[in-house]
DNA sequence: GTTTTTACTAAACACTGTTCAGTAACTTTG
DNA sequence: CAAAGTTACTGAACAGTGTTTAGTAAAAAC
């Protein structure tokens, strides 16, 4: 049941986005009272650690692909491109996972917080690795890891959250590619 | 009338946030009936956009102090700092400015619109003027005005989201300090 | 067959943004 | 001055949220 409450309010979630989401809908697509999702989610703040999960798991499943690549130079910019297209992909995806105000409080203790700190140690670690490598001057692992996180995470949600109406629609997706490589360069000679 | 709404608005945004702000508790405090609010404001986006005009102003104001550096690579790093300043120490307004979801959609047509991209301007022209002072290698002024912005916004959004949780909290500000001087010096060799 | 447990819901509550019919006071007009 | 019109305002409602509670019908246990 609980599956298939969850099942529900991630397809309206992918419809209808955040807004559209509410305990009524969800009840409606499952076909019982909305009294009833109350038995398996205690609130909705539940429902949307389940979704962040998912999203965080999806964000997982994108950056795959990076894990593979032996080079920890080239895994680490992979790494950082697939972040940022996941982001433009599937904006509200991220939206859930870095942008939503909401529900933050608990969420140490849930499994979402688990597999995006899994993630971000991947990150973090492919960082080291590259210090390790000497291929940078620096060796603050930490501070290039944030630096750069900071850098993908700024381009993203300055397009999720639509602050770039100052770029033409065509050339937003140019500009992220340019910056990326900027960013590229500018990490080279850190 | 409109100057006394939107003070009551102002107050109850400063002192509860974005959440406790809504029409019937700024009708309370202003003494009249919440229907009064909708003859000076056509609905709460309105309102709104009113409270982003004031976020834009205090925006301005604090990134004043920058505006009279002559030299333009300590203009555009004082620029910087103030406005990851201005994030850290409001992280309300910030919100408000650049994370907000709501309402963006005829934002272009507003003084918070104008007021902004003027702020916006000054900070590319800025870069400009560094790269017509071959500060840089690179001559892609829009590129490096966009990848310092980024970054810039990417560390007060995770700060202001909180998800910055895998840090202690009393290293956060020091870890955004050392950030910046990173992304500073990446920028000389750019 | 009676009791207990389970699975569920109708109806309500409290809280949002918003609208509308109506009212009381003031202004204009004949 | 009285009638008509305008202005400023509101009580009460509507529709939409999240959430709770009392109650019911069916299944399971005894």
């Amino acid at each position: 049941m609980r599956r298939l409450i969850l099942s529900a309010a991630h397809d309206i979630f992918k419809e209808k986005g955040y807004d559209g989401l509410n305990i009524r809908s969800i009840a409606e697509r499952i076909e019982y009272s909305p009294a009833t999702i109350y038995l398996y989610y205690k609130d909705k703040n539940e429902i949307f650690y389940a979704l962040q999960y998912e999203a965080a798991a999806a964000k997982r499943d994108h950056l795959l692909p990076a894990l593979s690549i032996e080079d920890p130079w080239k895994r680490l910019i992979e790494f950082g491109r697939l972040y940022v297209d996941f982001g433009l992909k599937h904006p509200d995806w991220y939206d859930l996972l870095f942008l939503t105000r909401a529900p933050m409080e608990h969420i140490e203790n849930q499994q979402c917080w688990t597999l995006g700190m899994a993630t971000h140690s991947f990150f973090v670690e492919t960082v080291q690795a590259c210090v390790d490598a000497r291929f940078f001057k620096s060796t603050d692992t930490e501070t290039i890891a944030y630096t750069l996180w900071c850098h993908a995470h700024g381009m993203v949600s300055l397009f999720v959250r639509e602050r770039m109406r100052m770029y033409p629609p065509e050339v937003r997706a140019e500009l992220a590619k340019k910056s990326f490589a900027m960013i590229v360069k500018m990490a080279e000679s850190l």
